[in-house]
DNA sequence: GCGACAG
DNA sequence: ATCTTGTCGC
């Protein structure tokens, strides 16, 4: 159903239709529980160079059998930005590449974790929740760092420990420990998957480390297409 | 008006 | 978003 809407959600010319378009996709999101059995999951990253606001954005999707926990297939594609980086429209810096990667996948994930807000947004669409609606598939957003909203209390220091997350009276994701020393990360609903999934998904899939495999992997795999395609670049 | 601001 | 070496602690 998306479909014949993703053309006007995919790249607005500026950003009074990109927040019109930000609405649309909000109200189209759907925060509870709506995916079968997982037997694929993934992550969804992309990577650019240092400082470049409005160069090629380089990004990856990283398959992980489940539950095997063992890496699958990893797509990757470049494309150029339609504007540079605003906070609040990274969605729209990053879809393209990501829809481009997402299409190159041989068998599609049951299940997306993409590096960055879902619901936790102004306008309630992250990027998470962006390419979730626009692919019409269950996606967690996993923050590294906060971008609206405050911590209701104190995380507690044990792995699995959390805070609610509240954005102008409503609670838009989850402040969690995933680690013993380190900070906490920032779950929120994408799109198909509520809040409470959300955060079980990220902590079984979170071995010990800060970030869950899936984003560990696609942050891989969308460096060394960064580093491939500049390497490409050279020999040119 | 002022500050804050994912990746 | 990225760069780079070392250092500290489990």
């Amino acid at each position: 159903m998306a479909e014949h809407r993703r053309r006007d959600w995919f790249a607005p010319p500026d950003l009074k239709t990109a927040t019109h378009a930000q609405r649309e996709i909000a109200e189209t999101c759907e925060t509870t529980d709506r995916f079968g059995r997982v037997g694929r999951a993934a992550g969804a990253d992309t990577s650019s160079a240092w400082r470049d606001t409005r160069g090629p954005i380089h990004a990856a999707i990283a398959t992980l059998a489940w539950p095997d926990a063992v890496a699958g297939e990893a797509a990757a594609a470049t494309r150029i930005p339609p504007f540079p980086y605003v906070p609040g429209y990274l969605g729209f810096r990053e879809a393209p590449s990501l829809l481009a990667a997402w299409d190159k996948l041989p068998e599609k994930p049951d299940l997306l974790f993409v590096d960055g807000q879902g619901r936790s947004h102004p306008r309630r669409c992250g990027i998470a929740t962006h390419v979730g609606v626009l692919l019409d598939v269950p996606t967690i957003g996993v923050a590294k760092t906060l971008l609206c909203g405050a911590v209701e209390g104190e995380v507690g220091p044990a792995p699995g420990d959390r805070a609610p997350l509240i954005d102008r009276g409503e609670t838009v994701g989850v402040a969690l420990r995933t680690r013993a020393r380190a900070a906490p990360i920032y779950i929120s609903t994408g799109h198909r998957v509520s809040l409470e999934t959300s955060v079980e998904w990220v902590l079984k899939l979170t071995d010990g480390r800060r970030l869950p495999l899936p984003i560990r992997l696609a942050h891989e795999a969308a460096n060394a297409q960064r580093r491939a395609m500049t390497d490409q670049m050279a020999s040119a």
